[in-house]
RNA sequence: GGGUGGUUAGUUCAGAGGUAGAACGCUUCCUUGACACGGAAGAGGUCAGAAGUUCGAUUCUUCUAUCACCCACCA
């Protein structure tokens, strides 16, 4: 005989608070976290998406960390040695910016502090904010393993950036070279194509008249209309017409463009226009890149300030005369606007050329600009020299990755984004002018003009052997070592025991918003340096929104802190929320309210195991097959369907259906039906067999259940487990259950069912007829249609009938025939002796009304099954049970409106 | 211009080729001995529209409308 120490002396409600701490504690301090290189078992591994360290965590990261915990923790208990690893980014761009601006309120900039000085403050904030994060990731329950907590910038990683760039640089996959960039003037780097934003706006359209050098009179004669192209003047001078919104970029003119094959200005090739506001002459040239139907069908080609004509520049050989800096401000080359902002210039050239009559009309357009992720100011196109990674070779590799199925997307929609992306890729700029984050390990000789490219910093030059070097200012886009995470973490480059354990990492848990700034840049570093694939799946998850389905962001004022969410509900119901509300491919909408649900669901799981233990001595029973009643067969099969089922779910990444269906297990099964009909046989009424053999199925449903909880609501769980006396071993290290074979009994949940159809109906008619709960009625007659379960444990669970709704004596009165299993034996109609009771205590007119009105639905939807069975291809054609049980609605349907026509007829005559 | 996802109860969302489900809200009743953070019963739906496939479509196909997002271009 087993004993366990119970603790029947649990509050009447449940409150995390203490609970959470204590069990956090104890899991940290007893080393449940630790991952260990265990040859014996199977590796699990994720590294954790490391959160910016620009300020503290959102939900969308409590989503994402649920969603790992729950897999780390499921894992775990399926006997794999598991690797949560965790860590922060030191988020470059980001990271400065939120620095400026917190010393801007002391009207610092970071000028004024130099580089030195102003990097020392953002490893100060660095250290604040980094271990907010680290806080609260703790309050969530994350199971990470703590002691291998990494930073993006950090020694270790630092190392295997700087290995990263030579061994690419050597390869010639990493490159320099002055070529058009997007510019943030405001953060004064550059930015890659992904972190330029755009935004639709009403922008104007200047048709420019630039004078035709040595123009012979047109045959076209004088004043040709607007849009042709070419006008003349009353004085017999022509112009060229180009349509352009960056009036303020004319004076960087080089060149006119047209269609080479454009009828309209073929003759008009090689000739020269005079740049308006300067002096200046240009050809014109020809160049596929125009669209002839676009505009006037001529561009004006200004190389320094515009990608594609950077790429005509260059194909024509053509000057760069760059006329805006790197602040946004228009430079020595702009003559008379010098000193202006570029919206100045705009304004002051359109106002000269105005007043010089060559602005020929302004038409008004919508066009798309792009803005600085990080601080929204128009990028400017920027000519500068920069580092960027030839991305082409890397990405083949990644591709063929996914194509052959060693990377999985869940979805999968999402592999079709992610090729398209891949396929047609660019190579990425990686040099930021920025002072937070990786340097670039590239020394600039001021003798020769070599570059020297090295891991560890050189003293000379390495092609003329001067010692007149200078470090490369610049430092790395963040991703460029955020896309070494998988194995910069477990040490790389050196060959540690960890990288061969755990690499490739198991599963990749991301949102769609940064497939292409990381995960695909992980996948095509990882092949490169590991030639294996960084994950095996990844899992793309949906965006948390509030509740009016808007981005969360701190300026809407809609952010909802998972801290005070925790602090609120406690974490488990924040986590339960979170899962549940987890569907592939849709936004997810959040409120309080929400979780509130989920804070009730843990206070009803708390007092079901408070029911169960009061009810529970210290003996733990044998359960007794021959014992069992149909309810106890229910849930015990019930219960084994879940720990299969539940496993299968979380094994492809459904976790919502997973906590949804352990909801309604929980409250629907075991509180709602279980817990009520158990009560006799616990309280002893049934003899003493029944009542240990009922409490041996409550501990094996609770003891089976709690491991199927635990992943989702870690905290609540470890502390039921204790209080059920499990506590010698942790819940968080008991094995997952297996189904046992022995306590599935099929035919229970049908039987069930009509049990449950039976109890709803009764309680249906006593409510119909306003009988007072407390009042117990002599008899019921129940009618089953087509056919009654004939087991005997069926007609033994008519006692429950008797016992939920109040009836002395419950007859059963059926066409006894072959029990027969199946969804179809679900019709049931009831009668029971309950007389209707009229005057005071129903409301007669009402209730006419209401039958009235039943009775006609009712009808309708029995002709519309009489219809369908009386078409002759349906009767042949369609499955025997669905035939069937098209019949037995029509005639449960007829017998409902018998009867509701018997209890109408008996108000009226009353 | 290319692509993706959505349109189901008052609201937010699940769902599945054969009786439309949940949560919240609403109505009526119940302080019943685990839980009022509870229990019971209920109201509320042409499943965006049209056509097709099928014995049968809300579910599959096509088209339309509409909303959202992503990518590219924008002189």
């Amino acid at each position: 005989m087993t004993t366990k120490k119970r603790n029947r002396d649990l509050e009447k409600s449940y409150s995390p608070d203490n609970i959470e701490k204590k069990w956090y504690e104890a899991w940290l301090e007893n080393g449940l976290f630790n991952a260990e290189i265990n040859p014996e078992s199977k590796a699990f591994s994720i590294v954790i998406p490391p959160p910016n360290v620009t300020g503290s965590l959102h939900v969308g990261h409590a989503f994402d960390h649920t969603f790992q915990d729950i897999m780390c923790r499921t894992k775990r208990m399926e006997g794999y040695s598991v690797l949560w690893l965790p860590g922060t980014d030191h988020a470059g761009i980001a990271t400065q910016n939120v620095v400026e601006k917190d010393l801007a309120k002391q009207k610092i900039s970071r000028y004024d502090l130099g580089r030195e000085e102003f990097v020392k403050k953002v490893w100060e904030w660095k250290k604040i904010y980094g271990s907010i994060i680290i806080e609260q990731m703790t309050r969530l329950g994350n199971s990470c393993d703590w002691r291998r907590e990494r930073f993006t910038l950090d020694e270790g990683l630092s190392r295997a950036v700087r290995a990263v760039f030579v061994r690419l640089y050597k390869k010639g996959l990493i490159y320099r070279g002055k070529y058009i960039v997007n510019w943030c003037p405001r953060c004064a780097t550059a930015i890659s194509d992904l972190e330029v934003e755009y935004e639709e706006s009403q922008g104007n359209f200047y048709y420019v008249k630039y004078p035709i050098i040595n123009s012979a009179p047109c045959e076209g004669g004088e004043g040709q209309p607007a849009g042709e192209g070419v006008v003349s003047s009353n004085s017999g001078e022509e112009f060229l017409i180009v349509a352009t919104t960056r009036p303020e970029t004319i004076i960087g003119d080089v060149a006119i463009a047209v269609h080479p094959r454009s009828e309209k200005y073929k003759h008009l090739i090689g000739r020269h226009v005079r740049v308006p506001l300067t002096d200046r002459e240009i050809p014109i040239i020809q160049d596929n890149m125009v669209d002839p139907e676009f505009g006037t069908g001529c561009v004006k080609i200004t190389p320094a300030h515009d990608p594609n004509d950077f790429l005509v520049g260059l194909n024509h050989n053509l000057e760069q005369i760059q006329v805006i800096d790197s602040q946004g401000v228009m430079n020595e080359n702009a003559g008379k606007y010098k000193g202006m902002t570029i919206a100045q210039a705009r304004e002051e050239s359109v106002k000269d050329l105005e007043e010089l009559g060559l602005l020929l009309k302004t038409e008004k357009i919508t066009h798309s600009v792009g803005h600085c992720q990080r601080c929204g100011t128009t990028v400017e196109p920027y000519l500068s020299e920069q580092w960027f990674v030839k991305t082409k070779p890397l990405a083949e590799r990644g591709v063929q990755a996914v194509k052959d199925g060693r990377i999985k997307w869940t979805p999968e929609q999402w592999e079709k984004t992610y090729f398209n992306w891949m396929e047609n890729i660019r190579d990425w700029c990686i040099s930021r002018q920025l002072w937070w984050g990786h340097r670039i390990p590239a020394w600039i000789c001021d003798d020769c003009g070599h570059i020297t490219v090295a891991e560890n910093d050189p003293t000379e030059c390495e092609h003329c052997h001067s010692k007149n070097i200078k470090q490369e200012s610049d430092v790395l886009d963040t991703w460029f070592s955020s896309a070494l995470w998988p194995f910069s973490t477990m040490g790389w480059p050196d060959d540690k025991p960890e990288l061969k354990y755990f690499y490739p990492t198991s599963l990749m848990v991301t949102g769609f918003d940064i497939i292409f700034f990381w995960v695909a840049r992980m996948i095509m570093m990882g092949l490169e340096f590991m030639d294996d694939v960084p994950f095996r799946d990844v899992y793309i998850h949906s965006l948390i929104r509030d509740e009016h389905g808007k981005k969360m962001s701190k300026t809407k004022g809609n952010v909802i802190d998972p801290l005070i969410m925790i602090d609120k509900y406690g974490a488990d119901a924040l986590r339960m929320t979170l899962a549940a509300l987890s569907v592939q491919g849709r936004d997810i909408l959040l409120s309080s309210t929400r979780i509130e649900t989920y804070r009730f669901f843990m206070n009803k799981l708390w007092n079901a195991a408070r029911f169960a233990l009061m009810n529970l001595d210290d003996e733990v029973h044998e359960i007794d097959i021959n014992q069992l009643h149909l309810h106890d067969k229910f849930i015990l099969t019930r219960t084994q369907e879940m720990a299969k089922r539940v496993r299968e779910l979380i094994d492809s990444y459904d976790i919502g259906t997973a906590a949804r269906g352990l909801y309604d297990f929980v409250w629907g099964d075991l509180c709602d039906w279980y817990l009520e009909m158990s009560k006799p046989a616990l309280k002893g009424d049934e003899g003493e067999e029944r009542r240990k053999t009922t409490a041996g199925v409550l501990e094996e449903v609770f003891k089976t259940t709690l491991p199927l909880l635990h992943p989702f609501i870690p905290f609540i769980t470890e502390e039921l487990w204790a209080a059920f006396g499990y506590g010698d071993e942790f819940l968080m290290r008991t094995a997952w259950p297996e189904a046992k074979s022995e306590y599935i009994f099929e035919e229970s949940l049908s039987e069930m069912k009509v049990l449950q159809d039976t109890v709803r109906a009764l309680r249906n008619l006593r409510a119909e007829a306003h009988v007072a709960p407390q009042q117990w009625l002599n008899k019921a007659v129940i009618k089953i249609e087509p056919a009654a379960p004939a087991s005997k444990i069926f007609d033994a669970a008519l006692n429950q009938i008797s016992n939920l709704c109040r009836v002395r004596e419950v007859l059963l009165e059926s066409p006894k025939g072959e029990w027969t299993h199946g969804p179809s034996l679900s019709t049931v109609t009831t009668e029971a002796e309950i007389k209707l009771p009229v005057g005071d205590v129903l409301d007669v007119p009402k209730e006419i009304a209401r039958l009235e009105s039943d009775i006609v639905s009712i009808e309708k939807d029995v002709a519309k099954s009489k219809a369908r069975l009386e078409k002759s291809d349906f009767v042949s054609r369609a499955p025997a049970e669905v035939v069937e049980k098209e019949r037995g609605k029509v005639q449960a349907g007829e017998s409902q409106i018998q009867r509701l026509q018997e209890n109408l007829k008996s108000l009226k005559e009353n």
